[in-house]
Parts: structure tokens; C-alpha cells; sequence
DNA sequence: CTCACGATTAGA
DNA sequence: CTAATCGTGAGA
């Protein structure tokens, strides 16, 4: 069998539900990537949801289906597929593509805190202190774990880019604050659709706001 | 075709 | 605080 049991790829299901739901559940699990250069993994402690056609800050906003023309069209597929998308043309953001098919939602994974191929990730970084600063943060993570454009569209059930299980999180041990950097949205800006695992060390900044 | 700007980061 | 850097999407 190429999984142990423990270490299986989260299964299509987990995906095909709304954003909310997928981005408060995937803290404490575990993003994997078996590249050629070699094995990196970590636990994600932080992520951001996007809510699609309604939400003013989600790349889906206001449209109405894939063209197949789009960066957006993998969101408008069933979930469990990786979107990856190019910001401020220098870094790649990593996002999982979540719900059934026409309902173009998406989780966006801010922060993980490194578990697997530390070195590999510090040189891909380009740092070798410590590895707090490896993954915090959209651009930095994709940078250290080898995420790409390549990724975009991959199949996240598979079994090289994958999601499993990891740490069971306790609800008192989560955050939800406003998402980052999304000030242009106008009301949406406010939603309280970015998850963390409160005080963690790992992620992308210090901002907490309500409970 | 042009062109303003971004789900970021590192560095002054 | 700002520069870096280019794909995207809106508009002519």
C-alpha cells in the first residue's frame, strides 16, 4: 500500500464543502510535497477563506463560470484541486480549491509551522536561522515547500501535493480575524474568515482582533 | 491595444 | 515606510 493509514491523502469529501467550514478545519492538518528534490511537510496554523461569487475579496467575485481563459476557472471545478496564483508579480500563494462543482470557493493557506525538510526549505529560502520565519507568510511558504504555477490544477488527493492528518486543534485554541490585505473588498473586508492557531509562533503576523 | 494594481515580502 | 515586478482584467 503506498499510504499508511495516518498519512492518506484527506479524501474528495473534505473538500466539497463550504469555505468557512474547510479553512477552520484545515488548521492543525498536515500539507504535504514530495518534490524531486526531496520531501517537505508541515503543520498548517493558519488560513484564510474565500467565499465566492458573493465575496467581494475572493478572486471568483462577480463571475459566472470557467472559460477556460481565466486564472480563476480551476475554482469553478468540485474541490480537493490546488489554485496557485502569481501576487504582486514576484510570489505564488497556494490555495485549495473547496465545494462542488459551480460554487467557485477556496481556501487560501497563510502559514505552516515546518516539520519535514527543514534544510531543504532554508535553502530554498535562502535563510538558515530559525525556521519560524520559513513559512509564515503565502509567498514564503510556497517558496519553501517548491509550490508553483506548475501546481496549478493538481489533483490534492493525490501523492505528490497533498493534505492529511495531522494535530487534533481544540476550537478555544482558534482564532477568527478579518482577512489580510483585502482592503479594497469594502464591507468584506471585515469578515472574520481568517483562521489561526491562536499564539502560534508561526504565523504571518501578530494581528488578532475578536475571538 | 493600454494601464492601474494586487489574497506579498524584504529591507531602509 | 517603500521598491520590486508582471499577470490580470477592465476599458478604449
Amino acid at each position: 500500500m503506498r499510504f499508511k493509514k495516518a498519512n492518506r491523502p484527506l479524501e474528495r469529501d473534505f473538500y466539497l464543502r463550504d469555505a468557512v467550514s474547510v479553512g477552520r478545519e484545515l488548521l492543525g492538518k498536515r500539507l504535504v510535497h514530495r518534490s524531486a528534490a526531496g520531501e517537505t511537510d508541515g503543520i498548517i496554523v493558519e488560513t484564510e477563506a474565500y467565499t465566492g461569487r458573493d465575496d467581494a475579496a475572493c478572486h471568483s467575485y462577480r463571475r459566472e463560470k470557467a472559460t477556460g481563459k481565466h486564472r480563476t476557472d480551476i475554482m469553478f471545478g468540485p474541490g480537493g484541486f490546488a489554485y496557485v496564483y502569481l501576487i504582486y508579480g514576484m510570489y505564488d500563494c497556494f490555495n485549495v480549491v473547496v465545494n462542488e462543482t459551480d460554487r467557485p470557493e477556496a481556501v487560501l493557506i497563510r502559514a505552516i509551522r515546518p516539520l519535514v525538510g527543514i534544510e531543504l526549505m532554508g535553502r530554498r529560502r535562502g535563510i538558515s536561522d530559525a525556521p519560524k520565519k520559513l513559512c509564515s507568510g503565502p509567498g514564503k511558504l510556497c517558496i519553501a515547500m517548491g509550490i508553483t504555477r506548475e501546481h496549478y490544477g493538481q489533483d490534492l488527493c493525490g501523492s505528490e501535493l497533498f493534505l492529511t492528518e495531522g494535530e487534533k486543534i481544540a476550537s478555544s485554541a482558534v482564532s477568527a480575524t478579518p482577512r489580510i490585505n483585502v482592503d479594497y473588498a469594502g464591507e468584506a473586508a471585515s469578515y472574520p474568515y481568517r483562521f489561526v492557531i491562536r499564539d502560534s509562533p508561526y504565523l504571518s503576523t501578530k494581528k488578532f482582533l475578536e475571538e
